[in-house]
DNA sequence: GCCATACTACGACAGCTATCGTACAAGGGT
DNA sequence: ACCCTTGTACGATAGCTGTCGTAGTATGGC
């Protein structure tokens, strides 16, 4: 019986360091998620095709929002996760854009 | 009896991942090396005053070497670091400036 | 009330990482 | 030849990371 069992911590912008952020980006599985949300907004944790298993899922999401990267609210038994953009780029200008399409173009060089 | 004792092996332009270079620049040391290197050239390992002993700055040195984010070569004892800016900027354009900034203005907000 | 869906918690485990100290090697100057 | 400076190699260690499976919780629909 708690009272707001379904409430996520993330960090205030004052709080986001680059450090934390530049790790949670240098994960292939984390970049990937990174990408899929700058391209197609918020999206449950489940709509995102991932090679890994459900609990490692959980696992990347929960690294993503703890740096900063990622808001995740529930929405019924969904959980919908969303960049962060404005906190990241009133931080660190450009650098979330720089990075995604960055790995977009590496992808489509390695293809 | 080795040939060339003192040669160091750097990832060609085609094997730099993004992912490696992001996690060679997610650490505070790492970073610091960075942003010394971005403003003052190439420099010798001992030129930057660094919070760790030789040892660690030996490791933190090849991690960036090996995730292609500097070049290092021998010149007499000391070994001079240098940025692959043009490297890093013909595969991740904006990525190594944005960086930086971004570094330097937590370090001042910080502070 | 019951079940399906969506996600979490926990424990495990192999592998990597940052750190250090000590001992060593290479090169340059005297 | 000798030493000083500079950096390396090696081993150790504590802690983090990515991965998984299993078991569990919350929400919504029937």
């Amino acid at each position: 019986m708690t009272p707001q069992p379904r409430t996520l911590d993330h960090p205030d912008r004052s709080e986001i360091r680059l450090e934390d952020v530049l790790h949670a980006l240098s994960d292939p599985v984390r970049l990937q998620v990174v990408c899929f949300l700058a391209a197609g907004g918020e999206s449950s944790c489940s709509a995102i095709d991932l090679a890994v298993s459900k609990s490692t899922t959980t696992h990347h999401f929960r690294v993503l929002r703890e740096a900063g990267v990622i808001r995740q609210v529930y929405r019924g038994t969904a959980k919908m996760s969303s960049l962060r953009h404005e906190d990241l780029d009133a931080l660190f200008p450009g650098l979330l854009d720089t990075v995604v399409t960055a790995y977009d173009a590496q992808r489509a060089r390695l293809s």
